[in-house]
RNA sequence: GACCCCAUCGUCUAGCCUGGUCUAGGACAAGAGCUUUUCAAGCUCUCGACACCGGUUCAAAUCCGGUUGGGGUCACCA
């Protein structure tokens, strides 16, 4: 069966590469019907917090990867002092002390060889252990190093496949000594590329958020910012680029991973993420929605119209890029004023455009039945009768109305806006 | 520096394994236009790549070698 595994390191948020490297070990323990196991390596006690274990498991729970099994190092310290032990009785590692250090350290002679390594997505790679020194098993304060308990664990967990970055090719044959030296199985090993900056280099904050967590407050969906990862070096073939994550299970497989590192471009995460916004679930989406309007101020957390307020998410829905947006482009449904943007009234407003509006207020109070059809066939009729186009009453109006030059369609605007508060903001530009 | 990995439009990629169907396809971005109403939505169009050199072959984006470029790793961090 395969077993698989993500083992992140509690010294620090999850971040994008970590995400992407979690996504392909679930994946591909979800397409083989195998085992994701989830290892936290908290081998160094001064870095490793509970936070930071925290976060990890919110925003693995987050992008939808549940584990089937989890396990700490630090609750596993015995096991690697074992078989560290084990090495020392047969010869093949040997003690050290060193002056300024508390205790003995464990120390592995590497062997020299050449060692070819298969992997999945490489070719073969090809190392000659000369350039590699003897490899510290258990540092002088007992705890293990990193290469040392990860062989041990994954061959004592029954790790089938090791997927991890790329970063860790030059580990591997310092871990397929350390397993042929404990007489352990050999894994299957898959390396992932790396996730890029857009000026070269590996992810890092520099140019933009890194952690999970920071792209779920911003806003991003879980599935879109999946489908985006995904994506990275990865392919459903036919053109298609947005694939939900149970297709993916079904079409993904290890072989068929891409070799090149990935710059990681934030227009393409913000397309995919309207693509499932404009999809979304209003009601659903107003479930998201919701929290940040009462934080705003904008609705009160138990007086509130919810059909209103789902039928004004699906006003704006297929221009959202991230939920966030929502907040500050609807912002004039929740406000006694709208917030006026000084350009735009600038632009639009500075025209004296008293007897227009007033025509315009008379009509809408003469409509039989005030809907969007009906609103839109009295403006019609205004415009033909005052001889002008459309646009140069429209965009003042809107200006008026919500203080933005971009928003949804005017007259839905105004249909959900209401007649009252329409023409109470229509008048405040009357002389 | 040593060792290792990688190399198709600005970016993500399809094609490469199993050479000919590739005057290299799609998406994002950018630019232009359309939409008797904006754009941040939608539609149409445009721009734009096989890093270079050599080899194998009737034929190379595809196979081989080298060069160049980029990236990674060289801790009693993980």
């Amino acid at each position: 069966m395969v077993r698989v595994r993500f083992a992140p390191s509690p010294t620090g948020n999850l971040h994008i590469g970590g995400g992407r490297t979690a996504l392909f070990n679930w994946l591909y323990a979800r397409a083989k019907d195998g085992k994701f196991i989830l290892r936290l390596e908290d081998t160094d006690k001064l870095r490793s917090q509970q936070e930071f274990v925290d976060e990890i498991l919110n925003s693995l729970k987050w992008l939808g990867f549940n584990w089937d099994e989890i396990y700490y190092q630090s609750q596993r310290f015995n096991i690697y002092r074992e078989q560290a032990e084990k090495l020392l009785k047969s010869g093949l590692a040997y003690t050290e002390k060193l002056p300024d250090k508390p205790g003995e350290a464990i120390i592995f002679k590497v062997p020299q060889q050449k060692i070819k390594m298969q992997d999945l997505i490489h070719s073969g790679i090809e190392f000659d252990t000369a350039v590699i020194k003897d490899q510290v098993l258990i540092k002088s304060d007992g705890t293990p190093t990193y290469n040392f308990a990860c062989v041990v664990d994954d061959a004592t967990m029954d790790i089938t496949h090791v997927i991890r970055g790329d970063d860790h090719i030059s580990n591997t044959p310092k871990q397929v000594l350390l397993y042929e030296a404990l007489g352990f199985k050999l894994p299957k090993f898959a390396h992932l590329p790396l996730i890029m900056n857009i000026g070269g280099g590996r992810l890092s904050k520099r140019t933009g958020a890194t952690a999970i967590s920071e792209y779920r407050l911003m806003g991003y969906l879980a599935p879109a910012l999946v489908n985006y990862l995904l994506l990275l070096s990865w392919s459903p073939g036919e053109n298609r680029e947005l694939i939900d994550i149970k297709e993916a299970i079904k079409l993904f497989d290890l072989t068929d991973v891409n070799k090149t590192a990935a710059t990681f471009d934030l227009k393409k995460l913000g397309w995919i993420n309207n693509q499932y916004l404009k999809n979304a679930d209003s009601d659903k989406l107003a479930d998201e929605i919701i929290p940040m309007l009462i934080e705003k101020n904008y609705i009160h957390k138990d007086g509130f119209d919810r059909n209103y307020l789902v039928s004004i998410v699906k006003l704006f829905q297929p221009r959202l890029l991230v939920v966030n947006d929502f907040a500050d482009w609807a912002d004039f449904f929740f406000l006694d004023e709208p917030n006026m943007d000084p350009a735009a009234e600038e632009k639009y407003l500075k025209k004296d455009l008293s007897r227009e509006f007033t025509l315009f207020i008379e009509r809408l109070d003469a409509l039989k039945s005030f809907d969007i059809a009906s609103i839109e066939e009295s403006f019609r009729g205004l415009i033909s009768e005052l001889g002008i186009e459309s646009k140069a009453l429209i965009h003042p109006i809107r200006v008026a109305l919500t203080g933005k030059t971009i928003g949804p369609g005017l007259f839905e605007v105004i249909y959900y806006l209401g007649k009252e508060r329409t023409k109470e903001r229509l008048s405040k530009f009357i002389k």
